[in-house]
DNA sequence: AACACATGTAAAGCACGCTTGACACGCGAC
DNA sequence: GTCGCGTGTCAAGCGTGCTTTACATGTGTT
């Protein structure tokens, strides 16, 4: 799962505290998600599209799909 | 976070184990995901929109936000 | 009645999402 | 130099996402 997070977040001008605050998570999860470490939850990752007022979709790109 | 991942299915007139072997996960996720008892993951949620050519906003709708 | 099928519940186990706290490094301001 | 700030790492702990297995119930078919 690629993200554009701290794309959008450096076009902010917002540091990962700030960011994590308005997030309501801890600035560890902040870093995790931007560093590809872990994807966010599904609540998670609608409260970031919402801080950023685009859709999940133009956020996350899910990796290659198995199963077709 | 509510979902109208049973009313897609049923449109589809898929059972719960087809779904799920579409979606590569077992039955028990579709399951609980149906009825609400948690949340998929974000590349799940991804997979789910693929399936049934929509986008994740429109099958999921977040819960009340707290922090504005 | 016996069977197949769809749905739901329960429980145990593993991996991941998220937390807190501590520590390290680089950088610009004083 | 040292102070604050932004970023990153590490580790322990907890709850959740997902798995597998098993069992129960309802409905339709033979």
């Amino acid at each position: 799962m690629k993200n554009r997070l701290r794309e959008l977040r450096e076009q902010k001008g917002w540091s990962q505290q700030t960011l994590a605050e308005k997030l309501d998570v801890s600035r560890q999860t902040v870093i995790s998600i931007e560093l590809g470490k872990y994807d966010p939850s599904l609540p998670l990752a609608f409260a970031i599209a919402s801080t950023f007022s685009s859709r999940i979709e133009d956020i996350f790109t899910p990796d290659v799909r198995r199963r077709s």
